[in-house]
DNA sequence: CTATCGCA
DNA sequence: TGCGATAGG
């Protein structure tokens, strides 16, 4: 979803230190832990599992990661999905269906000792089920920060947050998160540095999105911008066969949307997903303040329930604590 | 993904 | 000390 987009954005991206983010992040949840679990794997794409059989990819990366945020002064609340619509059923399905094969394919290539495909299939085959996030939300809990949960789109009550000035910006990988009208979108917001993709050396660095720079410089409105979404495909309809995002932006600009739909879709309305990026189902019951973090009750949650090597939990506690014990000093004085 | 290890 | 390899759960 929203992948097209990146044809059109990825020019507006501006490179930002860790230092420059200083601040609150709404953290689009799923998508998150979709990254970790994708991305936490042995070669072989097993995920790191505790001895009886729970996955806990996500939990070391949220782990190691949030506490590595916090260091950098940046207080991340978390988003979560809450019901998705009626309209995003088929794509829903379409996940299901593409994580089942691969889970086939994953085992297949393993059977035949292909690590590379094995690891490619492994990562497709990820899945967000209740034991991941509920053993999410408890870890997050446990560092004293916020769980905020959306009615509907995890992305839509970020952008809302965002918009109200409840939050500093929003962080996710998806570009989708601009059509429900966020201001600020970071991206690949980790550790900076040089990392091998694919056997290539590539430097990571987080990236800012401003929106109004973005509609400034293609010169056009975030109306235009849903429309451009919608010609090439979003979660909730499937998109024009054809239609890049290149070619999108092209149409919309000369006023050729409704021509093309009535021409390729003749069935399809698009005023729903429309008004849905633009009003989408958002609540103000939330909170974005911290508490402390529980040392105690995350030692016992990570070592003890899930098997976590005390010697890798507690030296981030420590940093944790110190943080923490300077921000209480700072704010005296 | 992030932390840690081992070698130049 | 810095970087590539790999362990982590």
């Amino acid at each position: 979803m929203g992948v097209a987009l990146r044809d059109i954005l990825a020019d507006y991206k501006i490179p930002v230190t860790a230092e420059e983010l200083t601040g609150v992040a709404a953290v689009d949840a799923f998508n998150a832990l979709y990254q970790f679990l994708s991305i936490i794997r042995q070669p072989d794409g097993t995920p790191l599992m505790d001895d009886e059989g729970r996955v806990t990819s996500h939990l070391s990366g949220i782990f190691f990661r949030t506490a590595n945020l916090l260091q950098q002064g940046i207080r991340p609340v978390f988003v979560f999905d809450g019901a998705p619509p009626e309209m995003k059923t088929n794509t829903i399905q379409e996940r299901r269906n593409i994580r089942e094969e691969s889970k086939e394919k994953w085992d297949k290539a393993k059977r035949e000792g292909d690590l590379s495909g094995a690891f490619r299939y492994a990562m497709s085959s990820s899945a967000l089920d209740s034991h991941v996030i509920s053993s999410a939300r408890t870890l997050i809990g446990l560092m004293g920060l916020p769980v905020v949960e959306a009615p509907s789109e995890g992305e839509a009550q970020a952008a809302y947050m965002a918009l109200k000035g409840d939050v500093d910006y929003v962080v996710s990988q998806d570009y989708d998160t601009l059509l429900f009208g966020t201001p600020v979108l970071i991206r690949n917001l980790t550790i900076s540095g040089k990392r091998r993709i694919h056997g290539r050396q590539v430097t990571i660095q987080p990236e800012r999105v401003n929106l109004v720079e973005v509609l400034q410089n293609l010169d056009i409105t975030r109306e235009q911008l849903i429309d451009i979404a919608i010609l090439t495909g979003t979660d909730f309809n499937p998109g024009i066969r054809g239609i890049g995002a290149k070619t999108g932006l092209k149409k919309v600009k000369s006023g050729d949307f409704d021509a093309i739909i009535r021409d390729k879709l003749p069935d399809f309305d698009p005023d729903p997903i429309r008004d849905f990026f633009k009003n989408p189902p958002v609540t103000d019951s939330y909170s974005t303040q911290s508490s402390p973090v529980d040392r105690d009750g995350l030692l016992s949650f990570l070592c003890e329930e899930y098997g976590f090597s005390p010697d890798r939990v507690i030296p981030v506690l420590d940093k944790i604590a110190k943080k923490e014990k300077q921000k209480t000093l700072e704010s005296w004085f």
